[in-house]
DNA sequence: TTGTAGGCGTTATCAG
DNA sequence: CTGATAACGCCTACAA
């Protein structure tokens, strides 16, 4: 248990090679003898040895010309509602693992829609190689400035900037899947909540939706579509609303709003799932456990995270990657929706 | 506009001084004559010079103390089931936001129980002034490595260790209030469910539920508590115990047991609170929405992560501060305690 | 296949 | 008040 940090020169010693030969060894490049190779590595694992990233980076400086810091950003949305959704924190745990295998550390900043002045310090005094955004915006303030900036990034959800490094998970599918779920049962009039238009996400489920309709003929109320739901009292509003409406399902694009409409529901004598049936387009652990149990999505937000963290580098390290979807969700059957 | 960068060596030649001066001038170190500082500056503020940080890490490394990075560490627990926890998302939303008002910017790495190798490798290449442990540990691993190292750090919660800076909730005295009143109810056997007892979080929580019913002149009954539950097995198990124990309330350490108590119950034909009660130390809105809310305790952490930042800040700059316990708590109380 | 030497940008020490 | 110089840990021509 050596407290202190081992560096190339003490294995060169150790061993008694040289530094270089330690060098070459470890990054895999130039000429070596297997046998000495052997060694250092041996002798690495033993003293679990770490280089410092500090010192790498600087030497590449010559090379490469570039300032190197082995850090990434990771922009969190800074407002309220966000802080309730395990989604970004499950996200940052994916990231940060894949980082740490490369060698990189994460800097986390917040962002709320227009205000960056954390991003721009972080990115302005070169603490960072890349960034990556963890929601997209139809109106991406963020994701303009880093394009301008030259900086590396990833936004993670779909975007409408062209040559916008994206990846996804196939939310598109999914919410299709969970709607035609939904219609196949026999539900003809389903009211939909969701928030912001402004967030990509948003959209990109509110289509599925429709889509969904169309795809077994069927058409939309519009009526019963509410969203920027914001707040709780415009939740409540649009709750009271829908009560009203002889609606036979409410789907829920997140986790967050499913609470409110049970218990209003609830308060109403409306029973679920017999007089209504209710889905989620976003799971969580309180909709696994609510009374009764919630219809809705599962990703995987951890493997997320990782491809995320894994393109930036690679693109960082000028690898030429492009924008993926993930397909990697499921559809978690649960009491709410249940017929008799 | 040069696309180069520039460096204090190009200083020193356009100005026919010696690096050691520009290093001088620009960091206001050492003595200086004015005309030539002004110099400098002149020069500086001309051509846009930007210091590199990695040299400065890195040249800082072998006089370890003086140098700044303006980064902190914070450092997260890597289990499973803190990932569903919003205590540790709201924490840091107080940290970076009083962070920023210092200028200082958020390192964010995970750390399970005994590996820290993220942590080490921040602090031995020299990337944060400081460190915030978000959760305290009986046998403290972190702890105990940035003490040994000289790294200042703050603890978030109590801890064992001497000398060690440390802000918590007044997590003893609100456990003990919630657990007054719920024997000011007349309730006589009361089970307790909770985590890790490697957790000091745990053994506070349950010193406070034992000294409450000593306040009353009660005794607890200990074949009732339930503690190192960490994953669904053991808390199914726990609770099946529970309920064949004729006990008429239940107390869980945090939000997270509820669901799975509630479901039990349910299933059970266990009326909420008719037959039994319910309540949780740690405050969520999956209490606040379920059905029935759960009375809980709820606490500002955000604040709690403002006041953490802070402390520990003010202590790199070199202040001498000592830890402190938050009174800021707050009894939420819910239909799941109710009496008729 | 291995070693030597010099440099990446900065700071601290020690002379002038 | 200022200037050489030696580190910090690592990388890579260039030799051997």
């Amino acid at each position: 248990m050596s407290g202190k940090k081992i560096t190339i020169s003490d294995i060169a010693n150790a061993l008694g090679i040289s530094k270089t030969t330690v060098s070459r060894a470890i990054s895999g490049k130039g000429r070596i003898g297997s046998g000495t190779k052997d060694k250092v590595m041996d002798y690495v694992e033993k003293n679990n040895y770490e280089p410092n990233m500090t010192a790498k980076a600087l030497a590449g400086q010559r090379h490469s010309g570039k300032q190197r810091t082995y850090n990434l950003a990771v922009v969190w949305p800074d407002d309220y509602s966000a802080m309730e959704i395990p989604f970004f924190q499950k996200l940052i745990v994916g990231i940060a693992e894949i980082a740490a295998n490369y060698g990189y550390d994460i800097m986390l900043t917040m962002a709320a829609d227009d205000n960056i002045t954390g991003l721009k310090r972080i990115v302005e005094n070169h603490k960072v190689d890349g960034a990556i955004l963890t929601r997209t915006l139809v109106d991406d303030v963020p994701a303009v400035y880093l394009k301008e900036r030259g900086v590396p990034f990833v936004v993670v959800g779909s975007t409408n900037y062209q040559d916008v490094l994206w990846i996804d998970n196939d939310n598109y599918d999914a919410c299709v899947e969970l709607v035609e779920f939904l219609l196949g049962k026999g539900l003809k009039r389903l009211a939909l909540i969701g928030g912001s238009k402004n967030h990509i996400i948003t959209r990109t489920r509110f289509k599925a939706f429709r889509d969904a309709h169309e795809k077994l003929g069927l058409k939309i109320d519009e009526g019963a579509v509410y969203l920027d739901i914001e707040n709780t009292s415009k939740l409540d509003d649009a709750i009271k609303d829908i009560l009203n409406k002889d609606v036979d399902g409410i789907v829920c694009m997140d986790d967050g709003f499913v609470g409110e409409v049970l218990t209003k529901c609830a308060e109403a004598g409306v029973r679920i799932p017999e007089d209504i049936k209710i889905a989620s387009f976003y799971d969580s652990t309180f909709l696994e456990n609510s009374r009764p149990p919630v219809t809705a999505l599962r990703f995987n937000d951890r493997n997320l995270g990782a491809v995320t963290a894994s393109s930036l580098i690679r693109s960082i390290e000028g690898e030429k990657v492009s924008g993926q979807m993930l397909k990697n969700h499921e559809i978690m059957i649960r009491k709410s929706t249940e017929t008799e």
